[in-house]
DNA sequence: CGATGTTCGTTGCAAACGAAACAATCACGC
DNA sequence: GCGTGATTGTTTCGTTTGCAACGAACATCG
């Protein structure tokens, strides 16, 4: 079997290039890294979001939702308050300066995907977001179930520290 | 806009999520990295492998490719040997440790893979296999034209020591 | 042949990452 | 109220990554 005929590789290499394509955009002219660059999407509109529901809603655990904040506050794009319900907590809000970025951000990155996906004949762009879907679905499904099973298999004989990841996000 | 519905994002998530299931049975049972990986599905089979090569089939730039082969030989999976035509270039290729750890690799990964799609409805699989081809077409096109353009564009004043990646591999 | 420029693989270095340890805060049982 | 455990965010440590500089091997031109 050729590799570039395994469809696991092809589907990690084209989202990668695409994912790149639009990082060149928000990293390259606005600075941003992916990380702050989807902590700043999911900031904006929204007042002010609790650092328990941000770790839910992103693909970022907490060690980059930290160090992602860190790094924002000190370009002071957010702003990083203290909860008075749950001292542990924090609230993120963002910045006037911070919105005004994202958004000239985000334009230049709608405009670079809306490029590319509207390279596509539309019916393969439907096709695309139709797949995409069903594998979350799909991978969401699997890895519920596999992810005790196959973690405790894999560490068979050699890795007895390996704990289940069942409370992490990501 | 939410994050969640930016079809971006999505196919980002999605992807590094399947991707990363499959790395969990290379990585876990076989200690394997992502690199290490696709260095030995490219070397199977064929008997030798030359650099250039290489580095041409994979979305690996000639610095992956020379510290995962240092990694490879070390563990005794692969030999390097250096070509007699071009003394710069080496020529990869796989020993017999090196393939019998492939082929149990692969045999996992391919149930793991096939267990995540076959839990799609045939159709949806259909249609991601679609959609995938064509963005990989559509994001071919789009990167070559915008690939020269918009990096000169985010350059625009302050880094003139940009010269164009035309070269590169990735 | 010798000088200059180019290409290839490797290495150094700084930034980023993941996993584990850590401190701070909360929740609960007694 | 107070110890014990759980949860949240940060830090630390070792490794990995990307980028640029480097040396070695080739190519080209005089």
């Amino acid at each position: 079997m050729q590799i570039e005929e395994f469809f696991p590789y092809k589907l990690a290499v084209t989202a990668d290039v695409f994912s790149r394509q639009l990082a060149s955009v928000y990293g390259g002219r606005h600075g941003l890294s992916r990380e702050e660059w989807r902590f700043l999407f999911l900031l904006e509109g929204s007042g002010g979001v609790s650092s328990l529901s941000l770790s839910q809603r992103t693909s970022l655990d907490k060690v980059q939702v930290s160090r992602a904040a860190a790094r924002l506050e000190e370009k002071g794009l957010i702003t990083r308050t203290v909860l008075g319900s749950d001292r542990r907590q924090r609230n993120y809000s963002i910045t006037a300066r911070g919105e005004a970025l994202f958004r000239s951000a985000f334009a230049a990155v709608e405009a670079r995907a809306s490029a590319i996906l509207g390279e596509m004949p539309p019916d393969d762009h439907a096709a695309l977001v139709r797949g995409i879907a069903a594998l979350d679905q799909a991978v969401a499904r699997v890895a519920a179930a596999a992810g005790a099973g196959d973690a405790n298999d894999a560490a068979a004989a050699d890795d007895p520290a390996r704990q289940d990841a069942a409370g992490s996000n990501r």
